[in-house]
DNA sequence: GAGAAACCTATACGAAAGAATAGGCCGCTA
DNA sequence: TAGCGGCCTATTCTTTCGTATAGGTTTCTC
């Protein structure tokens, strides 16, 4: 699996830029007990020194707060007290604005670009190999930007083509709202959202209102 | 974590009458690289002798059927070629009838006891610890079922009381159907459908069919 | 300045969903 | 056997959804 990074380092060139036995501080923050030993056995036969692992956001921010600064930080997703990416910006604050990276079992571009976009320092999908796991926490560790280039170059399923508006639409139709409910929170008129959630479906390719909202949970959306 | 199980044997004796060392064979298919690496290490230095892991259904499938069936079967639930528990039937099939079992990423009792009924050889979440999970292999290769006790206690949220037919218009719901459609699908009436949709609304605790759809795929009911 | 694109509104109509009420069938159990 | 619960159907009605057509504004770009 390649990688693909931002414009401040030549791609080839990373992993000989990272001092290989740097002592590096990682914290590790996943409800699998499972993959949380597995990472962090493996960062520790890689040189990263200390591996702290905790199992809920709320133990990785008291853990920060209480033991200081992290090199990186590692965020499942799907996680108690996550709430979608809610907890990356207090996760950020709280390692002092050191890089906090976002690990996730479903592989969504949308995901990985909302991530970064919200100030991650990258992606990890858990279906990577470890060997690639460990570069790239190496990789995100050194202040780069790191997300798989394989699934960045995924073709668009009109999935960055939603518009602001059409997206907090989605989000009321999640919710399960009525358009009447939407265009209320949204201070607009009912027929302006029938009209946003005709267009969306036909971009989501969904035949209507619950199937839009099912596909945009499936993509990770919302 | 403790282990609920079959009455066949009594739940405390069970470690001690699977062979410690007996030469097991183990197939363990997940997407997720890291968890397959993981598991198979800490299996081999549990004594199973012979672990492959795949990462696909298909390839299990296939590796089942070249290379003869395994003492036990770990499928992940959300995997390419799964869909749902589809996979399922046809793994137990490959595996010769011996045991198959679901690894999931979402611990739901809902699922856990479809995965079961289902003929599976057990559930096993993947937030459970790495030692526990080896029992829980040693276990099931041994012909016993394990589901983890802890979220088998769990109330339910009316979760269970959804009888077979609002199950079956619940899976319509998801898949964004209309009721006609629903209703032509279940060789029913279009009305028996709304009956349906509003009943199994209630129970979900959902205002319409689309967030009961949301509901029913944040739950795992599907 | 023309054009594109996102955005908002209006009117109108048929289709679908949701709610209420009422009844019949079956299998289980007190 | 009477009652209960799941299941299916019917009728009627209101609300919501979905679609179409036809405008309008702003903002950005060529």
């Amino acid at each position: 699996m390649q990688t693909i990074q931002s414009s401040r380092q030549p791609p080839l060139t990373v992993v000989s830029e990272v001092p290989r036995l740097a002592a590096m501080r990682v914290l590790i923050a996943d409800d699998h007990d499972l993959v949380r030993e597995a990472l962090a056995a493996f960062l520790k036969t890689e040189g990263v020194i200390e591996v702290l692992t905790v199992p809920t956001l709320d133990e990785a921010l008291r853990v920060a707060d209480e033991s200081g600064s992290f090199d990186l930080v590692l965020l499942d997703y799907n996680m108690p007290g996550m709430n979608g990416l809610d907890g990356l910006p207090r996760m950020i604050a709280a390692n002092d604005r050191r890089p906090v990276a976002i690990l996730s079992g479903t592989a969504s571009r949308a995901l990985a670009e909302q991530a970064i976009q919200a100030g991650a320092a990258g992606f990890v999908p858990k279906t990577m190999s470890s060997r690639s796991m460990v570069s790239a926490v190496r990789f995100m560790a050194a202040g780069e930007i790191y997300a798989p280039y394989s699934f960045m170059q995924k073709a668009d399923n009109g999935t960055g083509t939603l518009s602001q508006r059409e997206t907090d639409v989605l989000r009321g139709l999640c919710e399960g709202k009525s358009n009447k409910e939407i265009a209320r929170d949204l201070d607009l008129q009912e027929v302006t959202i029938k009209l946003h959630v005709k267009t969306l479906s036909r971009k989501l390719n969904a035949r209507n209102r619950t199937h839009a909202a099912m596909i945009a949970r499936e993509m990770n959306l919302i």
